[in-house]
DNA sequence: CTTACCACTTACTTTTCGTAACTAACTATA
DNA sequence: TATAGTTAGTTACGAAAAGTAAGTGGTAAG
């Protein structure tokens, strides 16, 4: 896939906070640490895919993993400051579909 | 597909505006009306999605559709006030992009 | 009569997504 | 000992969406 030539950085924000479920897993987030099943059951999302979505925030520095060795294990989610800094725009997001959806 | 059960309306939002290119392309009509082709020049979609694209837009009420009938003919997409309420949103995934990417 | 312009369509391939079943590690129950 | 139950994934496969390239229709200039 190519890129926008206008402005990559925001580009690159719409191709990684765009794709399917993205917003949905960050407004979760932005709730507190999540365990991967609280995420799972929040939304119609499969557990194949979610597993993608959180390695690819992980990857980008915008979630990070925490394992708990219980029984069963326990993995928690957490934003990082990076992903804390998306929460001005979900709200944003949270207010124009409230106003006109 | 089904729905969140968390917020139907953000849910819908993130499903509409978080389709591949949506931000893009509304972030290219915020800077004011554009024709067809500057809209597809100024990123690498296609004509066959980006037509796609502004049909749903126009769907929602988002964009409005301007015929010209110049020649060669003019087609203007322009933002609604339902569209220009995602100005906020856009400009802090922007705003993010620049601080973290 | 050919070329060019714009705004799309159509046909076809590749990538992504959705669904469901399966795994690993451990515990609790019978 | 065997069976079932827990969480956090992974795997396999068909369906849907996206990418690519060529074609269409209307007009006019050369």
């Amino acid at each position: 896939m190519k890129e926008s030539a206008l402005c990559p950085r925001l580009a690159k924000s719409m191709d990684l906070i765009g794709k399917r479920w993205m917003g949905l897993i960050l407004y979760q987030l932005l709730d507190g640490p999540q365990r991967f099943n609280e995420i799972e059951s929040s939304m119609p999302i499969s557990g194949r895919l979610l597993s993608e979505r959180l390695k690819e925030l992980e990857k980008e520095g915008i979630v990070e993993r925490h394992v708990y060795t219980e029984v069963p294990v326990r993995v928690e989610y957490t934003l990082t400051e990076k992903g804390q800094g998306l929460k001005g725009a979900i709200d944003e997001i949270e207010n124009w579909s409230k106003r006109w959806l």
